[in-house]
DNA sequence: CTGTTAGCGCATTCAA
DNA sequence: TTGAATGCGCTAACAG
């Protein structure tokens, strides 16, 4: 009898086509198996993998995941983060524009959980994901020094942003090494885009003399980079050699003189999904109690 | 003395830090001022662009996107669709992995708008934004014809995709034109990845004689063929042509013999979210009378 | 103008 | 096992 009644619900499900109304389920159980991405660059392939990886581990998991693009801008992040919390999402991964503690506070402060990715927020105690940029930074400066490079450019990130600024410690911490001073005019920070390396770039080379070697702190500095010395015809690996942090794409590869440092882009989107997730299943064991 | 309460409420809300839940509201309503963007790889920058218009059109009519990828998959489009009718969203922007009018069904039948995006959906009305696929094709097909090419190979998308399909179309029109057969060696069809650019380019190199120009149908096609090109050593435009449909990254365009037909993908997404607002719009006066 | 109430669709609880 | 009642937080309708 009860198989039957089973049966006849479930022909009725698929015959009206009933969808369940999750908003309802969310307002019931305050939970909505969802979590918020937030990143800081969608057109930037390193955020792109990044969050396959997030999507991939929460869908095994059944959890649904909204991205937010904040363009690096502070405004952008906390208009995003309100209307996830508004929305009930159960949890944050978050790329912070930039290293102040709001933006945690706000998602604390809701009783949702958050794990940060790419970047350190100094002044409070959170879980992140990331990789050791300082130690990324300095083997590649040290791979250039072993060349015999001792003019070398240093095209930064934005300051205050974790990333940008370890990766400079890095650098600075390489020249320590083998003696070297700090040459300020040779030391340039901008954005992580195109456009930035490109000009930083451009700067560089009024500089006399040149620079030997330049490390680009990301993928999209060093894409503009590329772009400013083909067009300016300056040979790599003969006039100038080229290290960066991030993967290129395959297509910028050709060149085999360029030595980059590959993150692990789809693997830290899985695993902060994982970390968070694991969170969630906690805070759920522990609310049984 | 409800200026007095009104700022006393206001002070509350600031300071307990509320945030309307909008699960609730949405339920209420039946509105969630939201909108589901389902678009088929979230790693071509025609798409990612495309979002971003989308994105900014809504956000201005006070409406959230939720973004979510297909990979071309016609069964994690079901998927997505079905959770984004759970989550109640207003209206659908729809990039269908393939020319079935199902979805659009499904879509309707639980009273959601949508507006599809970049391809043709045969057999059902429904409104469109899209550029004429046929057309450019055709256009760059001529250019080709007028350079004195014959043997132009056809590297296309996959079949069942209507942008595909109209490119080809182009081109078989832009043959006929000129009075030229249609050689079916020449005419490969693959997927809309770098890889299959690659992959098809190398095949097409296999014949003799080769092809003296290659139409890409898309900007990953290209991709695909230039990085098969560079490593075969074989010189653009010297040994052969290359055109394309959509925007190839600046880095890669270098090279001035690249002809590539550009899509205004940001208007596009712009287009179609504004599109798909006024129809929510009629739909919410309708619902008045 | 202010305060009260009903009900959106669901899951949980309690009663039968 | 099944059915009915409750309330999640919100807004629209209504009453005072």
């Amino acid at each position: 009898m009860q198989r039957k009644n089973t049966r006849k619900v479930e022909a009725a499900i698929t015959e009206l086509g009933y969808v369940p109304n999750s908003l309802a389920r969310g307002l019931r159980l305050k939970k909505t198996k969802t979590i918020g991405l937030v990143i800081t660059d969608i057109t930037n392939p390193f955020f792109t993998v990044l969050a396959r990886g997030v999507e991939d581990a929460a869908s095994n998991a059944g959890f649904h995941v909204f991205l937010c693009n904040t363009d690096e801008s502070e405004t952008k992040q906390t208009e995003y983060l309100t209307a996830l919390l508004q929305r009930q999402v159960d949890g944050f991964l978050l790329v912070p524009a930039r290293s102040t503690s709001d933006s945690i506070n706000l998602i604390r402060k809701h009783g949702a959980e958050v794990v940060v990715i790419d970047r350190r927020v100094p002044s409070i105690q959170v879980d992140v994901v990331r990789c050791d940029s300082e130690l990324g930074a300095f083997r590649l400066i040290m791979h250039l020094l072993e060349l015999g490079h001792k003019r070398i450019a240093y095209l930064g990130g934005p300051l205050g942003v974790s990333t940008a600024e370890d990766r400079f410690l890095g650098y600075k911490k390489a020249m320590r090494e083998c003696n070297l001073g700090l040459n300020e005019e040779l030391v340039l920070f901008g954005d992580y885009t195109q456009q930035s390396g490109y000009e930083l770039t451009r700067r560089t080379f009024q500089l006399s003399p040149r620079p030997t070697a330049i490390f680009a702190a990301n993928n999209f500095i060093a894409i503009g980079a590329l772009q400013y010395l083909r067009k300016a015809r300056i040979n790599i690996p003969h006039e100038i050699s080229l290290v960066t942090f991030d993967d290129l794409p395959p297509s910028l590869l050709v060149n085999p003189f360029l030595t980059t440092t590959t993150q692990p882009s789809y693997e830290m989107g899985q695993q902060a999904a994982k970390l968070l997730l694991t969170r969630l299943n906690n805070r759920e064991a522990r609310d049984y109690r």
